[in-house]
DNA sequence: CATATTTCCCAAATCGTTTTGGAGTATTAT
DNA sequence: ATAATACTCCAAAACGATTTGGGAAATATG
């Protein structure tokens, strides 16, 4: 049974209020009593139980990230960025991270906020993967339960978030394709109801537009974030009597999936095929050849959210509510740079 | 503010205890009651508060994780798939996870482990990346904190955890090496405080003592389990005046690093240069050529050690207390299959 | 019919903190 | 010397649940 404040009072004949209030750095203690408090807690190896604490100060120093992740694994890269971001930046202001995993969309899903938002299991929470319809949104919003979020929704909900540009990223790549003298440019894309998904086609069919290219639907086949979802799709595209000459991922965990499918087909990429993503994971550096990316900053923007999250925890407002970063164009091998 | 079981009972005309227990799901509230109770607090949207009844139960329903990672970020798809699994399987029991993020082996580290510890933050500890020496296992055991383990230590302790023979693995891949007619294996190893490395070098050393084949100290340089450390000892020892044919390293991340320095140099892997790793990540298989590892089935090890962990928590015993899982040799291009 | 046994409910104590509202002393000002 | 002003400290009341130990009413038993 670990040691109390009642214990630590005891032993130094004083009253637990002292103690608390000694250890708080209250002033209205002895500066020699302070430190005798100090000195015996430590020695004790007293640490104040975050469940009191917590039930008395209506707050957890805690807060919360879902991973919005199929069953029965994910392993995109990206989350563990992502988690290394908040994780940090959490730790560093002496929050503690809480998260769980459940599939986006689905009853778990709802249970888990639910649970968490109901229960004041932690303090904020931090969104990823949005959707256009982001039911999480309507929900902490009307909650008034403090939030951020790594994208936008289409709901005309304001919320504090930052967003990176997957329209002008996209537009930029096609731009950079046509250059390369690309016409037949096929995408790959993630599942309708992403925000990413909607900028990011959104960029592709404007770049398109911009380049004088006629859009072919029949180059736009859906995956879904997943290396397998990426092999699939560029099996079928590869296989089209007009196939294309480029293909682009809606992520990098995709444009590897397609890069394995065109290296099954003997195709030498870079030459025979261009191929680039969207992310900047750091395997996208070491592929081969390497791959063209939009690099996106997700440590930063992990350290970023939490940085707000807290701010509107404890100030309850925030000034810059909504960041919008360009996603950085990494031009490598892939695109036969 | 969030509803309490107050407001509940005083809506039901009842008392908390009778809401209380209704809710819990005693045989001492009439049927009808208790179907009242349980309606009419979902209707207030109710969940019981965290904080107020981890404190009277003493317990969390939490169980912790610190990822000893090196800032100011980490990289390493090892971590989200053994996240995925323990986060799964702490989802599927109701608990939460908390993580958090130190430099292992430092004061920080130490700091969060007696916070949760002391603070009763959470109810069992996952432990990763074991240490020869891992005070960490000193200290959990010696405060009779529950916790379990990917992995040994050579300490005289026993505690329950799952480990993965690295030795023979390593055996086996060296013979599969030497089949294919290496003599100059070279290895890059992870820091020497790690369990992993020890039992992974002793694995080389006797591989290669079956072989018949010396052991040349200088085939030997120290890598951090990193791409960058990777491809650093690889440009070392290609740089050899009798450089090696065949570069194992202590885990894919180094490997890839590797593969990129061979690349660089104009090197064809597979043919000029074997290159092979351990752990079995997913974009080990997306290389080019894909790459030859070990593989360990880290998300079901990660789900196996929450079952552990929770029965630990909730028996305060455990019957299978040392699981040794062996290592699945894949031989890949990457090794000239 | 009187007594035992269920059945169903509740008041109060408890978990370990923080916070509120003083209450004694000692010090300073008048 | 007296009043005013610090300094220090503390008892008791929260926070919101769970659990203990009954108690009253309804039902069963002899």
């Amino acid at each position: 049974m670990p040691v109390t404040i009642k214990d630590v009072a005891k032993r130094l004949k004083l009253s637990v209020t002292t103690v608390s209030r000694a250890l708080d750095g209250y002033d209205d203690v002895a500066a020699k009593t302070r430190e005798r408090v100090i000195r015996v807690a430590s020695e004790m190896g007293y640490a104040p139980s975050r469940a009191a604490r917590q039930l008395r100060r209506q707050k957890t120093e805690a807060i919360g990230y879902i991973m919005p992740t199929i069953k029965p694994r994910f392993a995109d890269p990206f989350f563990s960025e992502f988690i290394a971001g908040i994780g940090d930046e959490a730790a560093s202001r002496n929050f503690d991270l809480v998260v769980s995993l459940a599939p986006p969309g689905e009853e778990a899903e709802r249970a888990v906020y639910q649970r968490w938002v109901q229960g004041r299991r932690v303090d904020g929470i931090v969104l990823s993967r949005m959707r256009v319809n982001d039911w999480r949104v309507r929900y902490l919003s009307d909650s008034k339960f403090p939030f951020v979020a790594f994208g936008r929704t289409q709901l005309p909900i304001d919320f504090p978030h930052v967003g990176v540009d997957g329209e002008s990223g996209m537009r930029e790549l096609v731009a950079h394709l046509i250059e390369r003298g690309h016409r037949r440019i096929a995408f790959v894309s993630a599942p309708a109801d992403l925000t990413l998904q909607v900028d990011r086609m959104s960029g592709y069919r404007s770049g398109l537009a911009a380049g004088g290219i006629p859009v072919d639907e029949s180059l736009i086949v859906e995956g879904n974030l997943t290396r397998d979802g990426g092999h699939h799709a560029a099996q079928q595209l590869l296989s089209l009597a007009k196939s294309p000459t480029a293909i682009i991922g809606a992520n990098d965990l995709t444009a590897i999936g397609v890069m394995r499918a065109a290296h099954e087909r003997g195709l030498i990429i870079g030459r025979d095929l261009a191929v680039a993503g969207f992310d900047g994971i750091e395997s996208a550096e070491h592929t081969h050849p390497p791959l063209t990316t939009l690099n996106q900053p997700v440590y930063d923007i992990g350290r970023q959210l939490i940085h707000m999250l807290i701010t509107v925890i404890e100030e309850g407002t925030l000034a810059e509510r909504q960041i919008m970063l360009k996603p950085e164009l990494l031009i490598r091998a892939s695109t036969g740079g």
